[in-house]
DNA sequence: CTTTTTGCAAATGATTTGCATTAAC
DNA sequence: GTTAATGCAAATCATTTGCAAAAAG
């Protein structure tokens, strides 16, 4: 039983298996760090009419049954992944805010506990790499050598 | 020269010398990870009058000179603290969303280089740990002992 | 048929924008 | 006297809320 189908993880789940589910579900799993509005659009397509907020209301209740791990990267709206056991962590492109999967530079035990707890209880390291991704550094490079004095002025 | 006056680290950072700036640098130097509204609050117990925008503005100005750091915690408004040479990282509570800081798990070069870089530049690593603080600890753990069932009904 | 989900509309809340006024250099 | 900073009002944008209608168990 490596494979449950959408419908099996969501009953196990607790939850309903309703259409806008199985969709917005399936959708993560095919494309992990997806924003709302992109998966509203994908819904959209598969089911027809389904509104943002039934979207929202999916995510958050997928997320709090754990199916699926939201990430919010600082200034941007929040993406989706499908829930792993692994604790990957994320790198961010500042200029396009795509979002690519790395597992932790630290050996076994990567960063999950805080040299110094001060008294908390911690549950979850998130750690997030911002740089810049392949293509924009290729824009930026073009952009650099193309730039014409008028052209920097802007 | 170690310490320099709030006035000089703005001039230094070609930035012009102004009463909001400067009460506000202050404040965030005294009381690290700020939100807006409590950094326009204690502003205005200063200088009278200051409008939430000259915050935001000035806040914009401090943290693109890189004198100041903003640091959004999923969920939360932006906190803001003076840069800082070392890579501290942060402990958020859950509950209360207080942050303390904390130095990183592993040794020197901390979560700073991630594994598989993906051909991605990167140029800052930011990780979270969340939980809970020791005075929310507690009121959790008041809460269970005390709570009626007609209380947990809620 | 009972409870949960969805739709719809309106609200929220942090932050940004455009333009006139004021202050720093 | 320029240029940059502030005040003010209105806009934005992702997300949440409250209540009626539809669908899942």
């Amino acid at each position: 039983m490596e494979h449950r189908t959408t419908a099996e993880q969501l009953r196990d789940a607790g939850l309903r298996v309703t259409a806008p589910r199985v969709a917005v579900l399936r959708f993560v799993e095919e494309h992990p760090h997806s924003a709302a509005d992109v998966l509203a659009g994908a819904v959209r397509a598969d089911l027809g009419a389904v509104s943002n907020q039934a979207i929202y209301d999916v995510l958050r209740a997928l997320t709090a049954a754990e199916l699926v791990r939201r990430f919010e990267p600082a200034g941007h709206p929040a993406r989706y992944e499908v829930r792993t056991g692994d604790n990957h962590h994320h790198l961010v492109c500042r200029r396009c805010a795509d979002v690519v999967d790395v597992d932790c530079a630290v050996g076994d035990t990567p960063c999950l506990e805080a040299s110094n707890a001060m008294g908390y209880e911690i549950d979850e390291a998130e750690v997030v790499y911002w740089g810049l991704c392949p293509d924009c550094q290729a824009a930026r490079a073009a952009s650099d050598s193309t730039n014409t004095i008028e052209e920097q002025l802007t």
